[in-house]
DNA sequence: TAACTGTACTAACATACATAGTACAGTTGA
DNA sequence: TCAACTGTACTATGTATGTTAGTACAGTTA
C-alpha cells in the first residue's frame, strides 16, 4: 500500500499521487472504487489534510479520480488508460537520459541490460 | 556551448554543472584547460556570480575542476573519468523508471527502442 | 603595484512545500 | 430532520531552496 517517505526529495503530495496511480495500475484500486476520505488518509499516513487535498485535487483535475463534495472520492472510469498515457511521457525522459549517457561514452548495452533487468525483476 | 534556461525547473547552478561536465565529456573542455572566471562567466550567461560560484564550488568539491584563489579554475586531471563514474548512477535511475513502467504494463520493447533511438541520434 | 583571480560573508526576495486551524456547503443514513 | 460524515476554500506560519545584490578580503600574475 501507500507508504510515505518524509525524507525523500520528492514532495509528499507527489508521492501520494504516484502511490494511488500505482495502486490503480496494479488493480489494487478498481474503477469506481471509493478512496479513503481526505481526513481518514491524513490520519492514516500522518500527513496534513491539506497535503492530501493537494494530491487529490490534482488527481481530480487529471481525471484519475472523481471527487464530489459530501460524497467522497472515487477512481474514475478509464483511470488506468489515462495513467498509461501519462506514463508515456516517461519514455521520453528515459530517452533524454540515454542521450546524455550516449554522449558521455557509456555503452548502449549497459542501458539495454538495465531495462531487461527491471522487467525481469517485475516478472517474479 | 553552455546555455541556461531560466524557466527550467532545474536550478541554474545545476545546469551549469551539467553543462561543464558535458563539455568535458565531449572534449570541448580538456584536462588542465582554464575555465572562464566566475565574474566572466557570470556576465556571459547573465547569471549572478554567486550562482556561478555555487556551481564551481560543487565541481571543485567533486574533483571535476581545481580552483585556486587568484589563479582561476581549471579542468582537473582525470575529470572525465570521475564524471563517467558519476553518470553510472543514472543507469540506476533509468532502471527505476523502467521498473515503474514495467509495473504499469508498458511494453519492454518501447523502452528498448527509446534507448536505441537515443544512441542512433548521437551517431549522426 | 594594478588588475585580475577565488572565497566568504550578509541581506533581501521569491517560490515551493508542509502544517495548523477554521469555516462552509453538499451528501448520506439513521 | 439532523447528526455525522464528505470535499472545498480560505488565512497564517514555518522552513527550505534558489537567486540576486552588494561588499570585503586574500592570493596570483603580469
Amino acid at each position: 500500500m501507500l507508504v510515505i517517505d518524509k525524507f525523500s526529495r520528492k514532495p509528499i503530495y507527489e508521492q501520494i499521487i504516484d502511490g494511488i496511480e500505482r495502486d490503480i495500475m496494479m488493480g489494487i484500486l478498481r474503477e469506481r472504487e471509493q478512496l479513503p476520505s481526505i481526513r481518514e488518509l491524513s490520519a492514516l499516513l500522518g500527513v496534513n489534510p491539506n497535503t492530501i487535498q493537494k494530491a487529490f485535487g490534482e488527481l481530480d483535475r487529471n481525471g484519475i479520480i472523481v471527487s464530489g463534495q459530501g460524497r467522497g472520492c472515487f477512481v474514475a472510469d478509464k483511470a488506468a488508460l489515462k495513467i498509461k498515457e501519462k506514463l508515456s511521457v516517461k519514455i521520453t525522459e528515459i530517452e533524454t537520459i540515454a542521450a546524455e549517457l550516449a554522449r558521455a561514452g557509456i555503452e548502449e548495452e549497459k542501458l539495454i541490460s538495465a531495462i531487461r533487468r527491471a522487467y525481469a525483476d517485475i516478472q517474479k
